[in-house]
RNA sequence: GGGCGAAUGGCGGAACUGGUAGACGCGUUGGACUCAAAAUCCAAUAGUAGCAAUACUGUGAGAGUUCGAUUCUCUCUUUGCCCA
């Protein structure tokens, strides 16, 4: 017998050069088959794969396998989202050039992502920082552009007066640029828009045929997109400037008569009297210094600097309230304008308390009565409407918000109005590595395009990255350029590496095609992505910009028939890993920490007891990463894919163990003996006939099992559906056996494990020489409806014994057993039986009077 | 503060449409092998009582529906995520 340990070095490279040379992995259109578009959330090229990539493509590559077993034509593919700032950080660091960084780096994480086994089609590679990506994206860009779903405009955005530069509002830690440490201010810039908020309604009601997605992806993007109901209202005002109107968007006009001062955000057209006024200059400063977040907005100290206008209460003309700038109003909601009735807002509260202003109640709770008054906070529940005169007694908020509007619709006086909160997509990044954006400006700063002859705009080389600000700014022989003998300036900005990410799937579809981003046949075929998987961390922005950018191309162009990008979507939870600090608080990773008794202890240092931390998500700077290379030399890409999908349900996260890491390795390595026996078993055939048919009916139960496991995405239940029939197969080997049987029903075994551990498989499969086609086992299902059933006996609901009895047994006869069954007759001895509860194939339950 | 989810042995987790709670793994304990250890193998492992068969309790807490609830309904506690 071949006693030989399972070499799992030799074996991965084997049949990773296989897969490779034979490009089993390679797909092409086949209209005779089904399709599947399998997708995961290609990396950014950061250096090395971390664990949670490991954990992502290990739970895409058991789908495609499945599905490829199953007679789908797969589609498996993966690029590279390859611009974007960390290059460039790095790039300045170190001295080097970003293009060199990222594709050095792409190179190592390919090479690691190929040890790992994966199914994919590296033929349809892309990388998102190749003229050959960017240079359609451009085109995207102009074809938006023509269809004005582009646009120019001044907006505030977060400014690092240090590094000179526009940061995300994720770069904004405590109000301070994450690099510079410089407070981050409010700037306004031009910049390049995509409307996205032109397809809110669609983007909404899209969400509703995303049956495959999780639901709170969908309540997340719901919320995002922030449908209100409400209702614009105009006020009449009086004072000394030419103003005679001022409209407000508001999504409580039942709370009118409450009303006691109107907020204009200072951006709104009216500042434009008070250009001059100096007082009103320094105040704006100091809006200008609170965040743009809506976070920063609700826990900043609300300010406001009081006009000479006098706003009237539409419904009480008697009523007249100042009229002020304050800083919690913005521009891009509603109209820049509200109206406040402190009683019923907690910021207008906060405000009117400031700025001594009246605080009238017309919201009463359900259980209080009309004389009901706010004192310490804003009421804004539900109740009646009191103190507004005609409106006293409506129900809040349903019939009040309805009823008034309807009042304010038939006096002239309102609209009713939908609002979003989604705004438009800003893409402008004062970057270098990005997608250049393919405009020019004249002399007079009118915005020309590039003609789309001259695409692709290519990024320039030899840029100088220790500059401040954008290094495209400094960049003046790549800036001027000449169109039809006339000078322009090139846009430096370039886009936001969002754009890339927002199509790279149809791109995989025609990796290779010149002339545009896709090939209408092409993506035809194999759109949409039947399953994305990707981290919940892209629950909104990601899968949102995605969602837009299907609707902007098929928008005006009847060529394109597709709606949403993702058919189905999974999200995968994070990998977990212990945190642990020494004496001093300073992170230490697990290779710098030793165990003696129960208790680690730094290395080398058995005073220095390591504090241990509680298990969180694997981040460099907590210092609780486990590096997938060093594992995967030491245990081998299917152990590492064994205990990765084994220990949590994968949308759950999951904790990195080392113990459960090497017991991975081991039950590896317990199979292989297995193997040997089943092997020698089935080579030296002593013409036995099975004594029953225990295997083939374990195999058919696990065929059913698995595949509704697959199917559910429940792939930790498939490591213990795989630990099971170890379990089974180890003593049923002992047994006889023919060897006809074993062979039958242990090829279809090796079928099941080959999705979650393929090399082992396939090894396996070619050692007993099995030749035939693989393809994925169907279960015979009179196998797994046995001819014997335990039946659950129960008297008064209590489970008293389990009873062996045949398939389809009637009630009758069921009672007929249990009645001459020895140990159930002290329960039934001198009792009558009150009442039979029988579930056929299942249970009987007996109520018996005590 | 609002929205969505979660809570099952020492730990990670199973349990189809309400029908045998704890599959599978880790850990622990005992045993075999060994001069010894590691590795490996065998056995036990929710709690309480009992030599045992067995009995009772048990899926965050409390109620409800039901012959029967981890599963459905309500209230509460804790906790995670998202938004504010």
């Amino acid at each position: 017998m071949n006693s030989e340990r399972y070499n799992f070095k030799t074996v991965e490279l084997k049949w990773q050069k296989n897969w490779e040379n034979n490009k089993v992995f390679a797909s092409k259109i086949d209209k005779s088959k089904k399709k599947f578009y399998c997708l995961e959330m290609f990396p950014y090229p950061s250096g090395k794969i971390h664990m949670g990539h490991v954990r992502n493509y290990t739970i895409g590559d058991v789908l495609s396998r499945y599905k490829t077993l199953k007679g789908f034509n797969v589609l498996h593919p993966m690029g590279w989202d390859a611009f974007g700032m960390p290059a460039e950080n790095a790039a300045r660091e170190n001295n080097l050039d970003p293009k060199d960084w990222t594709n050095k780096n792409i190179s190592t994480m390919k090479e690691q992502l190929k040890r790992l086994g994966l199914s994919i089609d590296w033929d349809r590679e892309i990388s998102t920082c190749s003229e050959e990506y960017y240079k359609h994206q451009q085109l995207f860009f102009l074809e938006l552009f023509e269809k004005g779903l582009v646009y120019r405009k001044e907006n505030y955005v977060n400014w690092d007066p240090v590094d000179q530069t526009v940061l995300a509002n994720e770069q904004v830690i405590d109000g301070k640029g994450w690099r510079s440490g410089a407070i981050v201010e409010r700037k306004k810039l031009n910049q390049w828009f995509f409307n996205i908020s032109k397809f809110s309604q669609e983007l909404l009601d899209g969400l509703e045929k995303l049956k495959d997605w999780p639901n709170k992806v969908k309540v997340m993007q719901k919320n995002w997109i922030g449908k209100s109901f409400g209702c614009e209202i105009s006020f009449q005002t009086l004072g000394d400037l030419p103003v005679k109107e001022i409209k407000c968007f508001t999504t409580r006009p039942d709370t009118l008569f409450g009303f006691s001062f109107l907020a204009l955000s200072v951006d709104h057209e009216i500042s434009k009297f008070f250009s001059k006024d100096k007082k009103f200059q320094e105040f704006k400063n100091e809006c200008s210094k609170t965040g743009t977040t809506e976070e920063a907005i609700a826990i900043g100290e609300k300010i406001g600097f009081k006009t000479n206008l006098v706003a009237i209460n539409p419904l009480d003309p008697s009523q007249k309230v100042p009229v002020f700038f304050a800083n919690f109003v913005l521009m891009d909601y509603g109209f820049g304008a509200v109206f406040g009735c402190p009683a019923h807002d907690q910021r207008d509260f906060d405000f009117a308390k400031k700025y001594g202003l009246e605080i009238k109640t017309v919201v009463r709770p359900n259980d209080q009565g009309d004389k009901f008054i706010v004192e310490k906070e804003a009421y804004t529940g539900s109740g009646v409407i009191i103190n507004s005169d005609f409106l006293n007694g409506l129900k809040v908020p349903d019939e009040s918000i309805i009823s008034t509007i309807d009042i304010l619709e038939k006096r002239k006086i309102g609209k009713k109005k939908i609002n979003f909160r989604l705004k438009d997509w800003g893409v402008s990044r004062q970057r270098y590595w990005g997608c250049p954006i393919p405009i020019a400006y004249d002399e007079n700063g009118q915005v020309t395009t590039i003609p789309k002859k001259d695409l692709p705009v290519k990024l320039p080389e030899n840029v100088d990255l220790n500059s401040k600000g954008n290094p495209l700014d400094y960049k003046s022989d790549w800036k001027n350029i000449t169109i039809d003998g006339k000078k322009y300036i090139r846009e430096t900005d370039t886009l936001d590496t969002f754009v890339c990410s927002s199509w790279y799937y149809l791109r995989f579809c025609s990796p290779s095609e010149k002339t545009y981003g896709f090939k209408k046949e092409e993506i035809d075929y194999w759109m949409p992505v039947d399953q994305y998987i990707g981290g919940v961390e892209h629950a909104i922005l990601h899968l949102l910009y995605s969602r837009f950018f299907m609707k902007a191309i098929g928008y005006k162009n009847k060529n394109f028939i597709f709606d949403e990008p993702f058919k189905g979507l999974f999200t995968q939870g994070m990998v977990c890993h212990e945190t642990y600090k020494d004496q001093n608080n300073q992170w230490l990773s697990p290779d710098e920490i030793d165990l003696s008794g129960n208790q680690y202890h730094k290395k080398n240092d058995p005073k220095n007891i390591v504090k241990v931390g509680p298990s969180e998500s694997m981040s460099k700077s907590k210092k609780n990463v486990i590096d997938p290379e060093s594992i995967m030399n030491n245990y081998g890409a299917d152990a590492v894919r064994l205990f990765i999908l084994s220990d949590s349900p994968p949308e759950k996260d999951v904790q990195w163990s080392e113990q459960g890491m090497v017991a991975s390795y081991k039950f590896l390595q317990k199979l292989w003996i297995l193997h040997n026996k089943i092997k020698d078993k089935i080579n030296n055939d002593s013409h036995v006939e099975s004594a029953d048919n225990n295997l083939e009916k374990f195999t058919n139960q696990m065929i059913n099992k698995i595949t509704n496991n697959l199917e559910s995405f429940s792939y930790n239940v498939i490591i213990a559906n795989i630990y099971e029939i170890y379990n089974f197969l180890i003593k049923e080997i002992e047994k006889n056996i023919s060897s006809k049987d074993l062979k039958e029903n242990y090829k279809k075994i090796l079928i099941l494990f080959s999705p979650a551990i393929p090399h082992y498989s396939h090894e396996c499969f070619e050692d007993l020489k099995f030749s035939e086609k693989i393809s994925w086992p169907e279960a015979n299902l009179d196998f797994i409806n046995n001819e014997k059933i335990d039946y659950v006996i129960q008297i008064n609901g209590k489970k008293r014994s389990i009873l062996n009895e045949s398939r389809d047994i009637d009630e009758e006869n069921l009672l007929l057993k249990i009645k001459s069954n020895k140990m159930l007759e002290k329960y039934l001895k001198n009792k009558s039986i009150m009442k039979v509860i029988f579930v056929k194939n299942r249970l009987i339950n007996l109520l018996i009077n005590e």
